[in-house]
DNA sequence: CTGTTAGCGCCTTCAA
DNA sequence: TTGAAGGCGCTAACAG
C-alpha cells in the first residue's frame, strides 16, 4: 500500500482554513482491513462478501460517516443517480400553480426510497431551451419527468429520439403511443363537471378553457362540449384562459359581455374559477344563485374561495408518483411496454354549484 | 494516438438498441486537430490558447454538440456545479405554499446565468434527515440554500460547522451573525399591518400567528404586539396557525369563541387570512364591515379571496434571488463577510381592511 | 470469497 | 502556446 501524503493531511480551502476531508473508499477499506474492491462490493449489494468483511466495512462506514463520491461512481457506472424534472415554461405561472407543487410532491415520494436526486430544469424558451435539451441529451441525468408540456416545445420528439428514459405527466403531443406518460382522463372530467351543471338545472353553460396548446386544456374543453351536445345544449360560450386566476377573471368579463344570460360556468382550473368568482361578485351575480360554477383540480384553492368551489379532484400527487415510479422502472428495467396510466378525476360537490 | 475501438462503435444499451454516444473531449480534440489539453483550455476560459486553436475547438464543439461530462470534471475539480435547495419539511404544506414557489423562482433566476444545477432536497425528519445531512456534508453540492427552516432541525448548526457555503432564506435560529441569510423585516411588517388596522378604527385586534418555531412566525407576532402596546391596546387575542388555510380557519373559530367582540384580525399569512375569511362569512361577520382583516405575503391568493385581502407584499422572489446570488458569491469568492440582506414588506391596501 | 489491475473523462502540472 | 503524463474515487473484469 503506497503511503499517500494527501490522505494524511486535511485539505486546505481557498480561505486557508482546513476543510473537512470527505472520506474515500480507500480509507474505509483500510480501516476495515480489506481491499477497495471488497469494500466496494460490500457497499453495492454485498454479494460475494463474507459476513465478517461485510460487518467490518459497515462499521468503518459508520465510523467515518462515509458516502460514496457520486462523481467517481458516475464516471464508471455511467449512471448519474439523478433524474430531471423538466418544466418547459419560463413564467412564474407554473411554479405558483398548486399543480406543480403536487407534481413535486409525487415525484419526491417516488424517489424517496432510492438514492436518486431530483434536478430541477426550468427550460426557458429559445437559447435557454437548447441548453436544457443538450443537458438532457448528453445524459447528465438518468431520466426525466416532463410536466406542463406545450405543443410547441418539441420536447416530446427530442426526448423520444434521444432514447433517454422519460415520462410525461399529462399526455404529450407527438410520438404518442411511443412515449410513456401518466394522465387523468380530462375529457371525462370535463364531461362530469358539465353534467353536474346540467343536472343542477343550468341550460346556458359557458366554459373557461385552459391553454389550447396543452392536452389538459384541450381535453377538458372537449368534455364540456360532448356533455352539452348530449344534452342538446349550445356550446357557444367559450372563453380561453391560461390556468391563472387573472386569466380566469378576464375570460369571465368577456363571457358576461358576450353571453349575459349564462347560468353556469365550467372553469378548467380552480384558479380560473376563483378569478371568475371575484368577477361575478363584482357584477352582482350571486353564486350559485344566479350562476353556478364548477372548477377543476381541488388542490387547495377550492376550499378557500367564497363560496367554496364544486370541483373535480385531480389526483396530481398520485399521478406524479406513478410517473416517478414508472421512470424508475424504465431506468432500471430497460425498455418495456409503455402503457399510459390513466387516473380519474372525481367530482367534489361544494357550495358553488 | 492509440486507436480506441470504443470510440468507433456506438454504445449498446440494455435494450440492445444503439444509444447515442455522448461526445468526449478526446473526440473534440481530435476533430479540432489539437491535443486534449488544448481543447480543455479552450473550453475553460481559453487562456493561453491561440485564436486558431480556439476557433477549431469551438467549431468541433458545435458540430459534435459537445457538453463536458460533469462527473469527470467534478472528480478532478472537486466542484459539482450544483447547489441544493433544502426544504426541511415533510408535508405537502410547504410545497403548496406560494412562498415556496417564489423561492424556487428567485433561486432559479439567480442560477440562470451560470451552468449550475439546482438539486431539490426535501429533508424529512428522522432517518431521512440524516441522509440529507450526510449528502450535504459530504460535499455532493457546492452550496445550499435553506428555506422554511424550523427551530428543531439543527440545520443551521450542522451547516455552519461543515463550512459548506450556505445561505438561509429567513433568519436562522442558532449561529446567527455567523451564518449568511436574507430575510424580510417581519417584525416591521407585522407592525405596519397592525397599525393599519388601528388607523382604520379597530380597537380589539386579534392575530393568527404562524408557527412559533419559525422566525417569520415569531417576528410577525412581535410586530403585532409592539404596535398594540404602542397604541395602548390589548394583545390578548392570539391564536396559533400553521401558515395554512385550514389552520387559519381553525384559529379563527377559536378566536371568535374566546373573543367574540374582536373587530380586526392580522393573519401572519394570506393563506391563513383566507381561512379566516371563510369562517367569518360562515359566522355572518361581514368583512371589512364587522371585522377587518389584514394578511401577509401577497403572493397571489390575496387577490382571489372575497373580499380581496389587504396584505403585506412579501418580496420573496427578490429575496430568494439575492440568496442565490449571495451563495454564488460565497462559492466562487471564498469566505467573505456575512451581511444579512434585509428586505421590506410593503402594505397593499385592498377591500378587506 | 478476495485482491490486483484497468480505466471512466477530465483538468493540470510539467516540459518542450 | 502546446502536448504528454498523471491522477481524481470508484467499479468491474480477471485471476487467485
Amino acid at each position: 500500500m503506497t503511503d499517500d501524503a494527501r490522505s494524511a493531511a486535511p485539505a486546505v480551502g481557498r480561505s486557508g482554513l482546513t476543510m473537512p476531508h470527505a472520506p474515500t473508499l480507500e480509507e474505509v477499506a483500510r480501516r476495515a482491513g480489506v481491499s477497495r474492491s471488497t469494500a466496494s462490493r460490500a457497499i453495492n449489494g454485498g454479494l460475494k462478501v463474507s459476513p465478517a468483511a461485510q460487518a467490518a466495512v459497515d462499521a468503518a462506514i459508520a465510523e467515518l460517516n462515509y458516502t460514496p463520491n457520486r462523481a467517481a461512481r458516475s464516471l464508471v457506472t455511467r449512471r448519474t443517480d439523478s433524474v430531471a424534472l423538466v418544466v418547459p415554461e419560463p413564467d412564474e405561472r407554473v411554479l405558483t400553480d398548486p399543480y406543480f407543487a403536487g407534481t413535486l410532491q409525487g415525484i419526491t415520494a417516488a424517489l424517496d426510497p432510492t438514492d436518486i436526486q431530483l434536478v430541477l430544469l426550468i427550460a426557458r424558451r429559445g437559447e435557454e431551451a437548447k441548453r436544457t435539451t443538450r443537458y438532457l441529451l448528453n445524459r447528465h441525468v438518468d431520466g426525466a419527468v416532463v410536466v406542463s408540456h406545450h405543443r410547441d416545445d418539441a420536447l416530446d420528439q427530442v426526448l423520444h429520439d434521444s432514447r433517454l428514459p422519460t415520462v410525461f405527466v399529462g399526455r404529450p403531443w407527438a410520438a404518442a403511443g411511443d412515449v410513456a406518460f401518466v394522465d387523468v382522463d380530462n375529457e371525462h372530467g370535463g364531461r362530469i363537471a358539465t353534467e353536474h351543471l346540467i343536472k343542477a338545472g343550468c341550460t346556458r353553460i359557458a366554459t373557461i378553457a385552459g391553454p389550447l396548446d396543452m392536452a389538459a386544456g384541450l381535453d377538458r374543453l372537449a368534455g364540456w362540449r360532448s356533455a352539452l351536445h348530449e344534452a342538446g345544449l349550445s356550446d357557444e360560450a367559450m372563453a380561453r384562459g391560461d390556468f391563472t386566476s387573472a386569466g380566469g377573471a378576464a375570460a369571465t368579463e368577456r363571457l358576461l359581455a358576450a353571453y349575459p344570460d349564462i347560468d353556469g360556468i365550467f372553469a378548467a382550473s380552480d384558479l380560473m374559477a376563483a378569478g371568475a368568482l371575484s368577477v361575478l361578485a363584482r357584477h352582482g351575480r350571486s353564486v350559485p344563485g344566479d350562476i353556478k360554477v364548477v372548477g377543476y383540480d381541488d388542490l387547495g384553492v377550492a376550499t378557500s374561495t367564497a363560496p367554496p368551489l364544486t370541483t373535480l379532484r385531480n389526483p396530481v400527487v398520485e399521478m406524479s408518483r406513478a410517473a416517478g415510479e414508472l421512470l424508475l422502472a424504465k431506468i432500471t428495467g430497460g425498455d418495456q411496454e409503455v402503457v399510459p396510466r390513466i387516473f380519474h378525476a372525481e367530482l367534489v360537490v361544494r357550495e358553488s354549484a
